[in-house]
DNA sequence: TCTCCTATATACTCACAGGTATATTGATTA
DNA sequence: TAATCAATATACCTGTGAGTATATAGGAGA
């Protein structure tokens, strides 16, 4: 039991070392990503991001590997979040479009953070095949979570009947990019972004009766 | 006055011999933007360019100044092609969401040609500041296009009173996707999708009374 | 015919960046 | 206290690829 006003002991225990650690490595990962969306992954060298954390490129090989496996963390990130924002609006109650909306908010947000622009922004030239081939898994995971929330609201008659496969490619296109034009410091927050393309991406352009 | 049935002369004139070079330089540009859009500019070597022609760099170089100017070119003809599809559409008869259609599908189609790729596919980070600012000034003109569209449409009272500038990034995006993700050895045709995809964004997913 | 220009190649330079070998320091543990 | 391990640095190796210097061959023009 720790004493009160105990002073903070320079000596770590083992979990401390551990978290020390895995906070390190998050550094890495976050001065990455932004170096990356910045000025693209080849454009990017493991010396400027290490010297932008005040630390040397071996550093960085302590913690990572090499150059691809950090772009692989940070777009493995960036599609958690995405999955993630999947399946947490898809337990939701409510109606297959009610869901979807959901979905499709959470999706726009996620794209405006570091780790989601980085998944639009990795194209599948920069990773090696077997990347790639992880990298296109996940996205077809997701690409799936709407299409079957789709055709949930098709069935309960929230969603007009359209052309499901189509409609998951046109609605990720167009949320996917903000992670390519959206720049934080614009006058609108990202949440008004989202909800402004859900609305239009639900009503459409026609006026309505 | 020609003989007829004059044998084709290996002496070329002064017209030939320039046609000649242009054709050459849109060899090399159409090899290039093929690769860049299947490997990614940087992970594209120029040698490479030229290996897939048969000629050596230098010659690449004897057409064209150096890798940014070939980008520069390609990313060009790509706008152009925007451009003409944005201007064509906009010229003629019918109300603003007729006409603005027609610019959409114009747009998508231009997506899934290599050209028009590109210029998705290429970020600002590949370019050099000039470059990079005359890319977005171009696109920014296109986007102007659109808007004034949506306008118009909202004026006439064929499109609904949506938020015009989030309406035209919505679009532009969903219009955009395919550059990444159109195989052109997949089932659908380029017209499909572009239909496809203008259907949706015009009708929206909601149910329709 | 002599000169010059165009098209092309071979062979080179050079910088950059990914990755590594190795040394150092300090804390942990036996 | 000795041995070990984690964290970090400096200095290096090396491949790749942009861009260039230079040579050659052949047509065009004087």
């Amino acid at each position: 039991m720790p004493l009160p006003n105990a002073a903070p002991s320079p000596f770590r225990s083992r979990e401390e070392r551990e978290r020390d650690r895995e906070q390190k490595r998050e550094a890495v990962l976050r001065a990455a990503v932004r170096m990356f969306n910045a000025r693209g992954f080849h454009a990017t060298s493991l010396d400027d991001v290490a010297a932008s954390l005040g630390i040397s490129k071996p550093t960085i090989y302590h913690y990572l590997g090499n150059k691809e496996q950090v772009l692989i963390e940070c777009v493995t990130r960036g599609l958690e979040l995405l999955s993630a924002a999947a399946d947490t609006a898809r337990a939701q109650p409510g109606d297959g479009l009610a869901r979807l909306l959901s979905v499709l908010r959470s999706y726009a947000l996620v794209m405006m953070d570091d780790f989601g622009r980085c998944v639009v922004r990795t194209g599948d030239e920069f990773l090696s095949p077997e990347g790639a081939a992880l990298f296109r898994a996940r996205k077809r995971a997701i690409d799936l979570s709407i299409r079957a929330l789709i055709e949930d609201g098709i069935a309960d008659g929230s969603i007009a009947p359209v052309d499901v496969r189509m409609t998951a490619f046109t609605l990720a296109g167009a949320l996917n990019w903000p992670g390519r034009w959206h720049a934080p410091d614009g006058p609108l927050t990202p949440s008004e972004i989202a909800d402004a393309m859900v609305d239009i991406l639900i009503g459409g352009l026609a006026p309505r009766a």
